[in-house]
DNA sequence: GTGCATACTTTAATTAAGGAAAGCAAGCCT
DNA sequence: AGGCTTGCTTTCCTTAATTAAAGTATGCAC
């Protein structure tokens, strides 16, 4: 009975987006249903492991919508849920803060890896 | 030399709120310096290399200030700098969503881990 | 039967993150 | 001298996250 005693809903929050590739795909869902081919080419260099294991977390976690067209060759389409698109709203002014600074925090990023 | 292509800004805000114990800090700062031992205690059970490590990249990411009174015993003050005020402020909407779905993602998460 | 397309799955290996514990500096106080 | 305080460092170890690469299923076109 392990206990996640969330402090602010800060960590809590960050428990569903937390991570490597789930800010990208709440990015490319925000505004468009996309199927799994799709999505992925859209990302860029994820491996399909961790595109589908992320998927399926936020799937669980009742972010994104899996609907399956059961074709051959499948078919498969990925979407917000309600709650996910809540999550997304949430998520604009942190991501606004970021675009605002985001020459800045690269920076940083490539500074902290070379010093 | 690495390049971070950010593409939407969410992903270099959580490069720089990231880490296990970044939201707690930036949450204990939010409305007050406070030492070192104090953020600590105030934390709870962060060993001194973490919570020392984090502090350290948000001080370098220009996130939190660090005042040293240079004394013995020492005595050490953070604090949120103009920016990490307006990071926190990009946060709030973020932390009131965790915060009204606290306990769902609780259970999700210990869901996650014994299935 | 061969090959193709698409959404996964699996395995093995590497890398990164985190934790525990002990130690250090440097003045003050007894 | 010995102990106390506090901020910080160091070392070693364990666990979790991520990657690369190959494989599976299934129906259709040829």
């Amino acid at each position: 009975m392990t206990t996640y005693g969330f402090i602010c809903g800060l960590d809590a929050a960050l428990a569903v987006i937390g991570g490597k590739w789930k800010p990208l795909i709440l990015f490319h869902l925000a505004h468009q249903a996309r199927r799994y081919g799709d999505l992925r080419r859209a990302i860029g260099n994820v491996s399909d492991k961790m595109l589908i294991q992320q998927l399926k977390e936020l799937e669980a976690d009742g972010i994104v919508d899996r609907l399956d067209y059961k074709e051959i060759p499948p078919k498969v389409e990925y979407s917000l849920t309600a709650l996910g698109q809540t999550l997304a709203e949430a998520l604009k002014p942190l991501c606004a803060w970021g675009t605002e600074h985001m020459t800045e925090v690269e920076e940083l990023m490539s500074r902290r890896s070379v010093p």
